[in-house]
DNA sequence: AATAAATTCTTGACGAAGTTAATTTATGCT
DNA sequence: AGCATAAATTAACTTCGTCAAGAATTTATT
């Protein structure tokens, strides 16, 4: 486990945790509003706001407007002060660092992108350890931070903050969070990119309020986050979310072999190969491939729009199998959605299983930096919510 | 909601019912690994348990060998008393009324088999509470039971006890528990029978101890329950666990209009249909394209094997996604199940994704009787777990 | 046989967390 | 001004479970 125990934000009571979840991810809310929707009295939602108004996190707000009969005294909503604390969030990829400052919303207030010199662990962690250094001087950070956030691909043990694989790196078993909680003199949480994504979609993003809801990424390789009751899915063995190497073809061997796995199909590296084939261009680049398509090269076309009918196939699947109130579709892969969106949703549309396919079905493209804010993210969630792992 | 209050069993607090929930699923438990096992203090686990010992639903059983150093006080390990309470479970299908009584442990006690003469709500409920009479007066129940489970197929809620809608009884929004409850002074608990079935699993069969696991049914439809992080799956719109409809090959069209659904290839319609097809024979009957294969026919085989490749691949996906524990495979269709297991754990094998091919994967057929059992068992749940919906 | 050590179980005092019900505060309406 | 109304707070109380001490029941040792 990390060794740093962790700063503890006046959490005094399972109560107190549930208030200011709610309020930080739903916004102002009155005392009687926060009792109505938590289920708790009226009385514990004043006892719990107390302290964390007298430490700066909450402020009362004036009244708003009124809503209801007309009389009575006024609501006074309370609100998350989001400058109270600021957390950095850093994604490491096998080729750079992206790094983020945030605030207690998680949203961005200064963001940094390196290269990576190399995958030695030493290098690694000194670059981080720059990286966070640099970001926290770029503004009035430094003594409002104590939480650092890490997201990288691959499996990895949030609870002991050890890197376990991750073929990126090419590291095994790799103590990171230790190394860098030395390094940075912040506490660390280490979490999986996808799983931490989808942790930011749950509290800030598109999953808000839903207790069940899924987030897929499209790009290199396909993957997924599922919260399932509120929880994130993690597998008994360490593998969950894998909507891509759900079979929906009988084609294409897979790395993983599998056959007709999603990835095999719709990965960049597979539509990449692909319009390589059709095109009888060796060297074609995605680049090249979405510009090909875009100006109306029907065979690549053809290719996004196999891609796309693969990526709605699998949504369905994971769909028919859970029912999440909503589904986010984004990554790199995303930033040529114009190319396989009618595709996705018409194969999507076709699939789902009778009042399944009410499922919201949100396609978005990825900003870089939205990995790392996923990072700040899981260090924001396991500042307030000591309960999830 | 019911409208009867159901009878409470000595459940004073969160800890009663996680140490009753705990001895009842897992079998005599001493106090003190009670508390290890919950998290509670062994004091709280001697205060929890006296009302029940009381109440005459555990007992103390002689200390039994001895494991651990030697020395000490011997453990007096806490059981149930199955006997203290009956239940009595019901399916309902479109052509019968299958009925058990079991004890507190789900074991069957008793059970009878109707056919049942119409599909229209007064005729179904006179014939449940007919069956009910009858297995009651079958044995010494009577007087100790108070609970009845009824299950059927379609869409249900357990809440407020109404079938919202039942394809093969042509119901729609009939309040089916208040109906009952009137008609046998029972309390009663509906429940959706591939949700039973996996309820009765989760505490009673395969899926003990597992906080995610999940029961595939194989048979004139394909379904499944899944339990995650200790939770049965609802799904947000009331669909959930259709792995029926999850698509896995480019072929055959399914009624729900989609394409390639494992339902489409491997539910007994389809394999007959396929099996006439091959065979020439419009009349064929399922019972004999079994025999058939089992002959050596080697066309009809192939029918049979190819249902395996489905299903086998419909786990896959299910398990790419989840990563249960374990997912126990069962239904009608598993009586020839000899016909298509190799298939099916092949294209499970090739399929599944890194360490979650660990997943433990039982074929089992189902004796007609375990539906009821099923619905059983969550009467049982709904009594000692009043946390679940 | 007597004593020590080990382990399970029980007991009663205590404390944390949240509820209920009464009270205070702040507003609108007449 | 005075009353109605609703939000927020306060204080007494309830509930649940822990803690620490001790009773119970066994094996091991002198």
């Amino acid at each position: 486990m990390p060794r740093r125990t962790p700063p503890r934000a006046p959490i005094t009571s399972p109560a107190a945790a549930t208030v200011f979840e709610l309020l930080l991810t739903q916004g102002p809310i009155s005392r009687v509003e926060v009792a109505r929707r938590t289920g708790l009295s009226s009385a514990a939602v004043t006892k719990a706001a107390r302290p964390f108004i007298a430490a700066g996190y909450l402020e009362e707000l004036a009244s708003g407007e009124r809503v209801g009969p007309g009389a009575g005294r006024p609501a006074s909503p309370l609100a998350i002060r989001p400058d109270r604390e600021y957390f950095v969030g850093i994604k490491i990829t096998g080729d750079d660092l992206i790094g983020v400052v945030t605030d207690l919303r998680a949203e961005v207030r200064a963001s940094r992108h390196h290269a990576l010199g190399g995958h030695d662990v030493g290098h690694v962690v000194s670059a981080v350890a720059e990286l966070v250094t640099e970001l926290l001087e770029s503004g009035d950070f430094r003594e409002r931070t104590h939480c650092l956030g890490v997201a990288l691909s691959g499996d990895v043990d949030r609870e002991s903050g050890q890197v376990r694989y991750s073929p990126f790196l090419g590291w095994r078993d790799v103590p990171l969070a230790e190394l860098l909680e030395d390094a940075t003199g912040l506490t660390l949480t280490l979490e999986n990119d996808v799983k931490a994504l989808t942790i930011a979609e749950q509290w800030f993003g598109e999953g808000v309020g839903a207790s069940t809801f899924a987030l897929v990424t499209v790009g290199a390789g396909i993957g997924s986050g599922l919260v399932v009751n509120g929880g994130l899915v993690s597998g008994a063995h360490g593998v969950a979310g894998e909507i891509g190497h759900v079979p929906v073809a009988a084609g294409p061997l897979c790395h993983c072999g599998g056959t007709g796995c999603v990835e095999a199909i719709a990965s960049t590296e597979a539509i990449v190969a692909r319009a390589r084939l059709v095109t009888g261009e060796p060297g074609l680049t995605m680049d090249q491939a979405v510009d090909r398509a875009r100006a109306g090269d029907l065979a690549v076309r053809d290719v996004f729009a196999q891609a796309g009918h693969a990526i709605g196939l699998g949504l369905a699947a994971l769909v028919n199998l859970f029912g999440p109130e909503r589904v986010v579709v984004s990554g790199e892969g995303l930033s040529a959605f114009d190319l396989f969106e009618d595709q996705l949703r018409q194969a999507f549309a076709a699939q789902a299983f009778g009042s399944a396919a009410r499922c919201g079905l949100a396609l978005r493209p990825l900003p870089f930096e939205e990995w790392a804010r996923g990072a700040a993210a899981v260090a924001v969630q396991s500042l307030f919510s000591p309960g999830q792992p």
